[in-house]
Formats: structure tokens, C-alpha cells, sequence
DNA sequence: ATGTATGCAAAACATTTGCACCTGG
DNA sequence: CCAGGTGCAAATGTTTTGCATACAT
């Protein structure tokens, strides 16, 4: 019962919440913008404002429901915090968003943030590049 | 003569794009945001647009003479490029930045991009924590 | 009941663009 | 001279916010 991560995180239980936590789990992109977010509410006939999209979401980051990333170009995308960090690897053409884990990657950077006397807060890390899968409409 | 830099990406050497790349090279912090850059030109007396500081160095990233970060905090940086590829660990309080290059990471990146069938394009790797150096004005 | 949440519209930001004027080669 | 560059103001796209109303507990 997902309804009571909502609870836990301070938050009252609200349809939007409710919606906005269904879509985010339900989504096989895994990977959605506010915009996209607010455009499946509408296809589900939710009358939700993207301004409480935005707000929504970020609760969810502050409370640890969800994450926040800076792909290339402009929206930021969200997705559910499972328990698992892992980086990104994104195609430029198709948009598709594949997850990896390194462990000597994150070991390295530990290794440097200690080196350069600095102590981890966060990471970002994403590769860039075009998947070479049948399923990647390469466009040129 | 770094005038030349201008002239060989194809580009007119004027006033605007001659005090922006002098700027760039003799930044202290070496990671500048375009307002940082506006700044820094009023400062020195230049009557130089912020429109025309966006339109300079976007083409120098363009052009290879520079390239464009995307940190945490709205802003994009530039930096010149000085033809090593390196990453960077940013402290989230007094903003330096510091940068490193891993042979290991880099070579785990495209072991994993091959993995899952990609092929890279390009990959921004940020490690943001604290310095716990003495100049941090560690601010809480 | 009452403190939160929401919707809407307006504001805030970073960045880009249209257009008339200027300038480097 | 003239294509390309610039300044300014207005437009853009994303995200945030103010405020009056609505809702969960």
C-alpha cells in the first residue's frame, strides 16, 4: 500500500498524490518529465494542474520517494526511488533511458572526492550516446 | 595569439568574441556562467549585450574552443576547452570546482555503453560533496 | 474546524530570437 | 561594400509562486 509512503513523508493522502505516485509506478519509461507526467493525468481524465505536478514531485524528491535528474535538454525528468542508485546511460535519438551500476565506477569516485578532500554529497553520471538496438528508430 | 582560435572556427575576430575569450582564459574560477561573463564585462568597461555573450559562447562550444556544463542550480557553466577531457567535483557550498580524469572510469563507461549496446556520444560525470579544506567557508 | 493542498494565473528565470543598425575583412 | 555580428527588446520554455478556494484529518 503505497498510500502510506505518502503518509510517512509528512504529506496528506490527496487524489493528485495518489495519481501523480500511480503514474510514476506505472510508467514504462520509468523516466517522465512534469509535462509528461501532466499529459498522462489528462489521458486518465484527472484534472490536475501542472503547477501541482511540479509541486508534487518535488515533495516526492524531498522525502526520498523519488528522484530528480538534469538529462540534455531542458525538463528535468523524475523517476520512483526503488532503493537501488544506479546512473543512466541515454540514447540521443530514441530517448531511451538504460540504468547501470558500477561498483568499481563508485569506488573510484570515492577514491578521488577523498583525494581532492571532499566529501560526498551526491553524483551525477550519465553517458550520452545512440543505441545501436533494432528498436531505436536511428534517425540519420 | 588566441585571436586566431576565433578566426580558424570560422568566426570574425571582433570586440565581443576577443574580450569573452580573454575572459574565459583569465578566469580565476575557470567554470563561468554567462552571467558571470556579462558581469565580468561591465566590469571592465565593455558595452557588450548578454544576448550576444549567450550567442558567443554557444558558438564557441560549437567551434570546439569551449565547453558547456550543466551543474546543479539552473545556470549553465562554460569553460575553455583546453583539450583534456576531465570530470568534476563540485562543493555544494562554497561552489569550487575541482576537476579530475579517471582512466578506470573511462574505461568502465565504454565497457558498460557496449554492454548495453550503445555507442557513446559523450558523458558528464559530476561528483558533488563538501571540501573540507580550510578556504571552505563551510557555511553551516 | 483548521491547517494543508490545489488550481489558476501571473511571475520568475535562463536562454533564444527578430530586427534594425553596425563593423570587420 | 556587404555578409556577418551586435544590441535591444520581445519571445520562449520551464519551473515557481501568490492567493482564494477546496479538502483531508
Amino acid at each position: 500500500m503505497e498510500n502510506q509512503d505518502i503518509r510517512k513523508a509528512g504529506l496528506k493522502v490527496t487524489l493528485p498524490r495518489v495519481k501523480i505516485l500511480e503514474i510514476l509506478e506505472s510508467s514504462d519509461a520509468r523516466h517522465m518529465t512534469a509535462e509528461d507526467v501532466y499529459k498522462e493525468l489528462l489521458d486518465r481524465g484527472e484534472e490536475i494542474g501542472l503547477a501541482t505536478v511540479y509541486r508534487v514531485l518535488t515533495q516526492f524528491v524531498n522525502a526520498g520517494l523519488a528522484e530528480k535528474h538534469h538529462f540534455e535538454g531542458g525538463q528535468a525528468v523524475f523517476e520512483l526511488d526503488r532503493g537501488h542508485h544506479h546512473d543512466h546511460i541515454v540514447c540521443q535519438q530514441c530517448g531511451k533511458v538504460a540504468e547501470f551500476y558500477d561498483e568499481t565506477i563508485e569506488s573510484c569516485q570515492r577514491a578521488i572526492a577523498a583525494k581532492h578532500g571532499f566529501e560526498i554529497t551526491d553524483h551525477s553520471l550519465i553517458i550520452y550516446g545512440r543505441c545501436v538496438r533494432q528498436n531505436c528508430p536511428n534517425k540519420s
